[in-house]
DNA sequence: CGGGGAAGCT
DNA sequence: AGCTTCC
């Protein structure tokens, strides 16, 4: 064994000799689909001759995405339009004020996904989370694992070397991931990439490794490899610009600094909660869950502009913008209560950047005539905005706006029935019946074919689309399976405790989220419990230079065997922060420090990083408990950490 | 930032 | 009501 890595693979095969293939006991596998250049793929549909020519969509004065043809010579997303046409003359623009269209994809898009998973959260217009565990548990019930393998590409593997038993159920997870993607493609014609994973954050996070029209699994040992390639904080989902200066004030430049930040100084600057999710992210872990989709809950229209500076150009744009803002309404169906006009004024108070609003309640009354679409409701609505206008704006001196939005929030689901999503998505039920009379835009009651949303039912591979015919899913859907081919086995939902032991917790640990993460997780969670707050102290002053900026940290981490002679010699304490490239840098600061002087000498020795002997696992095995949906082995990286887990485990018996 | 949204936290 | 995040 080599101390390299991507031996990793050996050592886990080694792993499973023990484990009987259940490497994976990693609770969820999400997914991640991301349109393609979403705008772009949307016009080309609208008009099909585009799909010859390098299409720009623009904003005002800027190109926000393009199609690949466009790209391939050089247009990116979010350029101005003169730097756009320069490097591609040729450029067909599209105007993309507008999103009515691209609004009525997204959401065929999730509705389609939602009819195959009812776990689908939305990410902007162009982005879904699925949450795919228990069809991926139903579909090992009646996949002969022997034939799988993954659709599409591995991050950080040849595909073709990675051992697919070990990895079941993210194999599963691209399988189904490449189906629904063709899906997508069949039914509304659009290409995506899919990330596959076992959260949100590291599910998005790969998707976009391989970029047009594929899709990429992301396995548990390449974890560490991702999060620390990326290229700052603010790369991490979750992490902005606005939070990454903060913590570039602190020192904190790279995502390894903040995983070795010491905790309690992240605490100061941003409060315990976000500083532990800020670390966990940093470290690769994201416990959030899929939140399904819902109707919005707000709708809003904006529209901005080099200058409004009297009232009447104020009204007719406010006018303008309730108007359609209205028929939307409308459409919705449910009886908005609340109203808010936000505006931007020219570059006045700080940083042309803020916005200020204020919002008042719609009378009942012209709520109802805004979904009954009587034309009363409009000038109704733009009275009331000038109000909210005069609230924000002194009309008696000079005004200089640059940007109006009208919202109506406080959505009231009008008929309090069942269904509510459903009943969204599906649109329409519009009292009138109005399927005809709109154009294009809305109308997405061409597949009102609603109701069992869970049921047995698959969404009718009907009429039309057939085109793609071949697709042997089509009509294999996926969620099949229901003949649920008789699984003896423990499939078993066994409740209870996990391989921890919860007694074990520290008080201030939610019992909840302890539940939720992955059992090595839990594990390496557990080793750091066990020392006390004295010793934590020291080893964090220890392990957590001051300086954390260190560049020393990180780059001298990539050589990982060492630069010579160098200076760091003295100021780098004996056992410094170092560690092998695939051991999570934050789980081993947290370890007490004998452990880490331990693990230290184990590698410098030449030992391979990580693996574990196979006898540390089976010990590990037999004293954790039962539970089971697997015994919770396979701990893939940091395997080594288990032994030093085992005593508060043991206390169980 | 840019643009036109939307959501969550405070 | 504002800020921050995401697209």
């Amino acid at each position: 064994m080599e101390s390299g890595e991507e031996e990793d693979s050996e050592w886990i095969t080694l792993d499973t000799g023990f484990t009987a293939g259940c490497v994976e006991d990693n609770p969820r596998v999400i997914l991640h689909f991301d349109m393609d250049c979403f705008y772009a793929q949307v016009e080309m549909i609208r008009n099909p001759a585009l799909r010859s020519k390098p299409v720009g969509v623009q904003q005002k004065y800027l190109v926000v995405t393009c199609n690949y043809m466009a790209r391939a010579q050089g247009v990116a997303k979010m350029t101005s339009l003169n730097e756009a046409l320069e490097k591609c003359p040729d450029l067909v623009l599209v105007r993309g004020e507008d999103l009515t269209y691209y609004r009525e994809i997204s959401y065929k898009v999730t509705e389609l996904l939602m009819s195959y998973c009812p776990l689908v959260e939305r990410l902007g217009l162009d982005e879904n989370f699925v949450d795919v565990t228990e069809m991926v548990e139903s579909r090992r019930r009646s996949t002969d694992i022997s034939e799988l393998s993954f659709v599409g590409h591995v991050y950080g593997h040849d595909v073709s070397g990675v051992a697919v038993q070990d990895h079941v159920s993210l194999a599963l997870g691209s399988v189904i991931a490449s189906e629904l993607r063709e899906v997508l493609f069949s039914r509304l014609g659009l290409t995506s990439c899919a990330g596959v994973a076992s959260s949100k954050m590291l599910a998005k996070l790969v998707s976009g490794t391989f970029k047009p029209n594929q899709q990429t699994t992301l396995l548990p040992q390449s974890v560490p490899k991702l999060m620390s390639g990326l290229s700052g904080p603010s790369r991490t989902p979750g992490i902005g610009h606005k939070t990454a200066e903060r913590l570039k004030a602190l020192g904190v430049l790279s995502v390894r600094d903040l995983q070795l930040f010491p905790l309690s100084k992240l605490v100061c600057e941003f409060g315990e909660a976000n500083a532990k999710r800020m670390q966990s992210l940093a470290c690769g872990v994201d416990l959030s869950p899929v939140t399904p989709a819902g109707p919005p809950q707000s709708l809003s229209d904006e529209d901005s502009f080099k200058k409004i500076s009297t009232l009447s150009e104020a009204e007719s744009k406010i006018s303008e913008l309730l108007l359609s803002l209205s028929e939307r309404m409308r459409k919705d169906g449910r009886l908005p209560q609340t109203i808010k006009l936000s505006l931007r004024r020219y570059g006045a108070p700080t940083r042309w950047f803020s916005r200020e609003s204020r919002q008042g309640p719609i009378p009942t009354h012209t709520a109802h005539r805004i979904i009954n679409g009587c034309p009363e409701a409009v000038p109704q609505l733009v009275s009331i905005a000038m109000k909210l206008l005069r609230r924000l704006v002194d009309v008696r001196e000079p005004f200089h706006l640059t940007m109006l939005n009208m919202c109506f929030t406080n959505l009231q689901a009008k008929t309090p029935n069942r269904n509510t999503i459903s009943s969204f998505f599906t649109s329409a039920h519009t009292p009138t019946h109005t399927s005809s009379t709109h154009s294009v835009c809305d109308a997405p009651s061409s597949f009102t074919q609603p109701e069992t949303l869970c049921g047995t039912t698959i969404p009718q591979n009907n009429k039309q689309t057939s085109s793609s015919s071949s697709s042997p899913f089509i009509q294999h859907p996926i969620r099949a399976a229901s003949s649920a081919p008789p699984v003896p086995e423990r499939s078993d939902p066994t409740p209870d405790s996990r391989s921890v032991n919860f007694a074990d917790l520290p008080p201030d640990v939610d019992r909840d989220v302890f539940r939720a993460l992955p059992p090595h997780i839990q594990m390496e969670l557990m080793s750091s419990f066990q020392e006390d707050p004295a010793e934590r102290q020291e080893h964090h002053s220890r392990s957590a230079p001051p300086s954390p900026r260190s560049d020393d940290l990180l780059t001298r981490h990539r050589s990982e065997s060492e630069e010579p002679g160098d200076v760091g010699a003295a100021e780098r304490a004996p056992d410094g922060p170092d560690v092998p490239p695939n051991v999570d840098p934050y789980v081993f600061s947290q370890l007490p420090p004998d452990v880490q002087r331990e693990l230290r000498t184990e590698w410098r020795r030449g030992k391979p990083t990580l693996k574990m002997s196979p006898k540390h696992t089976s010990r590990r095995i037999t004293t954790t408990t039962t539970r089971d949906k697997r015994p919770a082995r396979k701990r893939s990286h940091s395997g080594s950490l288990l032994k030093y887990f085992k005593p508060s485990s043991d206390k169980r018996s």
